[in-house]
DNA sequence: CAATATTATCATGAGGTTATGGTGATTTCC
DNA sequence: GGAAATCACCATAACCTCATGATAATATTG
């Protein structure tokens, strides 16, 4: 469902959003502690920043942290960078016809569109914040 | 959602479906039909009849047709000849984690595994045929 | 200011997906 | 049986994703 690009970005936001308040973590922990390749997150954690999902400093005491509050940070935000979820007004038909995309489409493209927009909701209306308080509450890592 | 190679079959077995009874279409007018490169469809086209979905003839009057009937034939089983659609135990945790796949996952796990589901579900329970009829009733080709 | 730690950036490559072109095998038709 | 049509199969390449390694820029510390 999610490329491992994605995912990766997942992970490391949610790593982060653990952190006490304004406390930042160095990439190559994050990579340690969420097991992604330390330069390829390295390439991921910079796009993250360059979207304004993180901020980063440089040198001893470097490292990144949320640029946000985790409530206020959707998880279709930080997946959006690097996956298409079928979001907005490209969520076209099944089949990739574009006239099947209008005011009156078949039952067919209404049952997939039910669908998909199921997976558009999720990660529209779930914030990594919502991650966190699960995690609280008892519930395993997401 | 699904890879360009999946939506190629799914086009093509739509395609091959509204023929008449028994009737076999040449790769290249199904490829000029559906708007896919000629050679590549005829990969995909091979693929499908090693599936038992398509049974295919050589020679002059040759060509390809479904081998079963079309309200029998789910989406599903075009679609995950060339994608792993999220389906059956590796239905996993959003963020790959292992141990969140048990009896207890926490609630944005079960958030997920809905609206994950629902994708599934369209995929495994909808047909062909269900793809035909709707035509039919007057929907536009989806 | 010098040394060090850390992110920023670039060059490169492995492997998969998508696509193209050509050759071989088989069937139909005369 | 020969010619033509058509699918089967193979080799190749463009492009993208994932990944690695090296160097430059910048901040901290003494």
């Amino acid at each position: 469902m999610l490329s491992g690009t994605a995912e990766y970005a997942l992970r490391a936001v949610v790593c982060l959003a653990r952190q006490p308040e304004n406390q930042s973590m160095r990439a190559s922990d994050l990579a340690e502690q969420i097991g992604v390749p330390r330069n390829y997150l390295g390439k991921i954690l910079h796009d993250l920043v360059r979207a304004g999902i993180l901020d980063s400093s440089r040198g001893k005491k470097g490292g990144f942290k949320l640029a946000m509050r985790s409530q206020d940070l959707t998880l279709l935000r930080v997946v959006s960078l690097f996956d298409n979820i079928g979001v907005g007004p490209d969520r076209r038909c099944l089949m990739g016809r574009p006239e099947c995309d209008g005011a009156d489409p078949c039952p067919v493209h209404h049952r997939w569109k039910d669908a998909s927009e199921a997976i558009s909701t999720f990660f529209e209306e779930t914030t990594v914040g919502d991650v966190l308080s699960d995690e609280r509450r008892g519930g395993r890592p997401t």
